[in-house]
DNA sequence: GGCTAACCGAGACGGTACGTCGGGTCTTATG
DNA sequence: CATAAGACCCGACGTACCGTCTCGGTTAGCC
């Protein structure tokens, strides 16, 4: 109902500041839309108006973050190491406590919205799982990977084991298991007589 | 502090009877303290000396439901088989709204409660996971297994997918995306040469 | 500050339509600066630029509505009679529900704002008082009214019943107990040997 | 709905006396609920368990101020010098800044609340009047007002003038004021021939 | 069988945050 | 430059639950 137009850009920035910098700082049962409000200098009306929650302020506020994020992956030719580094870099964010911290409050505020949860799907995480879908499927044209595999399963298997260990904290969430979580996953979609190096971190592959 | 020995039972199983129906019935934000203690009959303090709070009764109340449960998978000598009814009784439960909404409310307040958490993952999950790498074991066992796979990660790889759909939404939780998840899970862990069902891979399997 | 020649009389005129309809409609509490630029089109600064607060305006609506009516009492040579009728007819403005919501909630601001307070004195109050305190005067060179009574402590011996009764809800404002009043200020400002009116006082009194 | 069995007098009190304190010396509109909860040191909801909203709490506060007042008028025999003391007295609260303010605050309150209203008659107001009231009729039965006189009338001729004079600022409210009206009023209700001082404040008066 | 300590139901209490409302100021576009 | 519109900062509103506390009234277990 408010006119966008109209909207101050001064304060919509100091509040996905202030929801950021109270995520990193304080737990998040702390993180009212109140102190959001007075960290931003703002009345809180002004967070009402244009979100409809704490959830959708969190959203944002990672979406602003991330904007000028590059997801592209980096493409050395070996589809292994490839998948390793952000795989690796997947459990390192999972590991540094503000940003599980962030992903932690989301989380919850997904699990309890419905609407919030297709929001985080389609404009936080499908970026980044398109971007691993696309490595994937130029290392399926470069014959790395069976014809026949779904990549969007392909991706689920790799993400979905990391997931899961950071949600219900079944195990350490390491590079080791990173590691071979890929190598397993590899060998899933990978060629069969393949270019696997068989239970190995092997970076150097050859093909006959 | 509370002398467990003069507890009355009847009050326990009251409230847990009470959390189990509001989490059936209503939504999660309405599933307070205050509301278990008004549908059980009970005072407040009741909940309080005998829980940590919301989290740990709800916890109760799972694992109170799925005491006499029996967690061991049938073991039909076709680990494919098997593994297949598992991931799909998981995917029948992730679609139970009743159940799915259980799982919701414990997931978040899990996230919000370390301690939770590992109890969560020590009287609830890991009996569950535990029962399937038990069967992943025994097919290990009868070389249906590369006897160098980790079988933690093998459990997590088959249900890491499951709950990464079930979380964030990434499509449809379906029958057949579990058995494709199996079907992927067993080319990663299977014997090379491979010991496959007829109905499952398109990739031509021949038995020499 | 603002440049009185360039004002909007459509605005004034559209804004103190609005409040008198709002004071007639509503309860005193949803008369707010926000509703009457909303009624009358009109924004709120607007509002604030010319009034002081929502006690200026009702005010000046007030004297907007009052402006064009004779407030001169008839003068019927009947000292008694004449101060019957006004007496009656405030009783009346009492009674009507509209008129005493308005001077209900003028009443509200003019406690809460001194400068207001005497305003609504000086613009519209004492033109009310001033006339009856003239036909008074008039009484008294008739010798109707001792020549040592105060006019000013007369008229408020008449009126000052009234406001009471209305204000604190002593008991109800009829036109017998206005006629009553009436009856007992004309004794205590009349001739001592009186010029009574057969119809007042139950006292006997004999013209000598 | 609340059991007042179980209400907390220690916290009554507190509130009552924070809304007294806080009436002194805070303009009204300073005086919110949530003032006099932080002054008392009590959870708003206790407020708003008791009472139905600030005024409530102002006339409870002044009632109990009340509480142990005697109201009984001096009776020396000689009622023109009872009343002008009464008068003074009640000149005298008006004068009073905190006095007032409270007086100033519960008007307010009432004109935007019937039940209020009735409540502040019958529990502030008509004992005060009552106990005049009383006095007039004693001076009633001694001769010294005209047996027809209704001393309903009687009491709101003396002090409708007074809440005249304070509401309106139609004029200085002192005790020459106050003296004045009582000689009129006496004029009004005393006997005709009367022990009255024409334009006197007499104080010494003989039964012939 | 009586005593007494603890549990129990109920719900009042001091708090904190909620989401809404209106006040009074400021900004923007229109005439 | 006044205006209509309404976003803004602010602060109080009245409500909902939190987790603690206090109150009688049962129990339950030990004398």
């Amino acid at each position: 109902m408010p006119d966008p137009a109209r909207r101050n850009d001064r304060s919509r920035l100091a509040i996905l500041d202030a929801a950021r910098q109270l995520l990193a700082e304080t737990r998040y049962a702390d993180l009212t839309i109140e102190a959001i409000a007075a960290r931003a200098g703002v009345g809180k009306q002004t967070i009402y108006r244009w979100w409809r929650g704490k959830g959708a302020v969190i959203l944002d506020a990672l979406v602003d973050a991330a904007a000028n994020a590059d997801l592209a992956l980096p493409d050395t030719g070996d589809l292994h190491t490839d998948l390793r580094a952000v795989m690796r870099a997947t459990v390192a964010e999972f590991a540094d406590p503000r940003l599980s911290a962030t992903t932690r409050a989301l989380t919850i505020e997904t699990l309890a919205d419905d609407d919030l949860a297709g929001q985080v799907r389609d404009r936080l995480l499908r970026p980044q799982l398109d971007a691993v879908q696309d490595r994937l499927r130029s290392g399926q044209a470069a014959g790395q990977i069976r014809a026949d595999v779904d990549l969007g399963q392909a991706v689920e298997l790799l993400f979905g084991p990391l997931y899961h260990r950071w949600l219900l904290r079944t195990g350490p969430l390491t590079d080791a298991y990173a590691d071979g979580i890929v190598e397993l996953a590899m060998t899933a979609i990978g060629q069969p007589g393949g270019t696997e190096t068989p239970g190995g971190s092997s970076i150097v592959k050859t093909v006959p």
